[in-house]
DNA sequence: TATGAATGAGCATTCATTCAT
DNA sequence: CATGAATGAATGCTCATTCAT
């Protein structure tokens, strides 16, 4: 039964995606068939043909679905904002909230995982590949806005590396990311709060030669 | 077709892996078939079939072959060695490594990643992901190791909490294998030598409480 | 969306008919989708089932109107007429029209190789080959009238065997629509006229026995 | 269950493309499924794909596969023998066959009717069209060669123009073809024999100028 | 030991058709 | 009159696996 308005197509479009995002998490994007995702969403194969073009329009749009639907991310953006006061503050929080169920569950979710298999060529392709190298540049640059955020207030040097210090916060979290899937950082928890201050302060050190 | 002797049957079957790593490596466990790797090594579909039991079998013995047979992990392996008298400085020599072109290749190779993908589950299989957890039981024990020993000589606190310190170490490490993949670690190499020093400094700061 | 006009909608019926033409034509019946067709003439898919039940039917409905809007066809019908005083020197002159780019230019198409298709019985349904096969008989019966109409005018003996005059003639006209189609003809148009003539000739052989 | 020695495997693919053959004629090229050819031939749809690349590269197979086997062919290309003393009587004789229920099943075929759908590019692929043209051209050289057999052997003028008469013998051979097929040739039937003398004398007139 | 032949389940995709609006 | 949304059956094709030789 073909569905009427344009709200209703909208609403199966999102379906769609809703359960494609859970499918591809939970058993990778080459294991998971359209066929899974129509009847996890209670569509047709063929409406998913209405809505996108193939299998990896589907991931394409997926991809883009998702940046824009994550609370984190938006959280994320807010702390580059030039109004904010205390920006390293917020650096901080933002840094610390990595380890909270809430934030880390999309970053530790499969759904993630598949992105690097994307980006690494063995999923996807090159349309997937471009959109998340792009989403990627897009969270470096927000990172280095807070960064120079914080040397505008005057709580990092003036004359701080940008770029150093931005891969140097990269690495710091995707590391966290990294292990906190492998279930390496239990023992860490408990320090957490001083190892975030010690990455901050670490930041000083990355200064213009 | 003649029968060929144990060493040839022996060499047939490195052969089909050092191909299926290849493959594997290349395009991605699932995108790689049986065939492909069959018209790689030269041998028949068949041939796999009496060396391993099924594709997963082939995984399987392919992650066990690929540990034993990489350089880079046999050196950080020997870092441990309760005879080293400055395991400190070869911690931080290992650690610098990660950085160089040559054990990073293997850190850095899409077949990492495929592993990484076995590990998360949309690869392979249980047995495959087993093994894999083994083996990164072994690294975190090793760098467990690595750090007694340093305990052990006096270059860390005797009250250092070693599984964080183990763990923190691993954050360090695997966040810049993540980013140097990502192209990201690019402005960082310059202090690389400075941030090292300072991540060790900081494990000094991970006792008992 | 709004009411149109019947003016409207014969035209937008006239303008699905062409455009179905065309794309039959190039891709053949099977190899055309109602996609392809509604993308063309520009209306939906919805649009083309208002005007015609089915994919055939919309194929029959065809088969009528380029029989009724071709050209050629209206010329060749001309010459069967009781007034005409040398219908033989017409139908001369008709023959060696096949020749002409122009004329041929129908008979030649893809269409009429379509149409083909659909008298053989892999293309469209039992209405469609119904529907050729009377305009097979048309045609034929149009042949015999031209030739009862040299017999009356004194051209053609009067114990002619009408139907197999018809069919050598029909025989002989396949022939060379066949072979132009072939790209077969080229040394031989320089004799055309003298073999219409022999053609022609042949046909006072055929008398009753 | 595997087809085990080399023969059974040519049975194999001997037998699906037999049923191919049937199917296909029955059918048209786009209406015949792998499935059905499989179903029909009792093997699976994989086997058809160990022997064959794809549908087009079966169909290929197919073409060159019919060719070699068909008998009326080899009849045909005998004709031309250099050691054939009275080539002009052999071809009449040919020409004749083409009528009879023997020699004529093949050419009306709707398996050669599918062959001329590939020719006009509306099934099958470039490399199936190709290989007909190839076979066409071999079949009109073949019938100048015959041609030019009468000319040596004093049957037919020596200024005849080879390649008009070759044309001219096609035209009217494919015309009784088609007609045949459109069942408009009962009436000639019984003029048939005087039609051939008729038609081989006109080849006389078409010398060069 | 190793191969070639064959199987069959599964997949992405196409498309004629339906129908509420 | 016409559209956009949705269906579901069918299709060409891939591939892990089996097995007689």
């Amino acid at each position: 039964m073909p569905r009427k308005t344009q709200e209703e197509s909208q609403e199966t479009r999102k379906n769609i995606l809703e359960c494609a995002k859970r499918l591809f998490s939970k058993r990778g994007y080459e294991r998971t068939s359209l066929s899974d995702i129509a009847k996890y969403s209670g569509v047709s194969r063929g409406a998913i043909y209405w809505h996108f073009e193939s299998k990896e329009d589907l991931l394409v749009n997926l991809v883009e679905y998702v940046d824009v639907n994550t609370e984190g991310v938006r959280y994320f953006f807010e702390s580059a904002s030039p109004s904010e006061q205390d920006p390293l503050s917020k650096l901080k929080a933002f840094v610390l909230c990595i380890f909270s169920e809430e934030l880390s569950e999309f970053f530790n979710s499969s759904f993630v995982n598949m992105l690097i298999g994307i980006s690494n060529g063995f999923s996807g392709n090159e349309d997937a590949r471009a959109k998340l190298a792009e989403l990627d540049k897009q969270r470096m640059d927000q990172l280095s806005k807070i960064i120079m955020n914080c040397v505008a207030k005057g709580q990092l040097p003036k004359n701080l590396n940008i770029r150093a210090a931005t891969e140097h916060l990269a690495v710091f979290m995707s590391g966290i990311f990294f292990q906190t899937r492998m279930k390496n950082t239990d023992a860490l928890k408990k320090y957490y709060s001083q190892i975030v201050d010690m990455e901050i302060e670490q930041l000083k050190l990355l200064v213009q030669s």
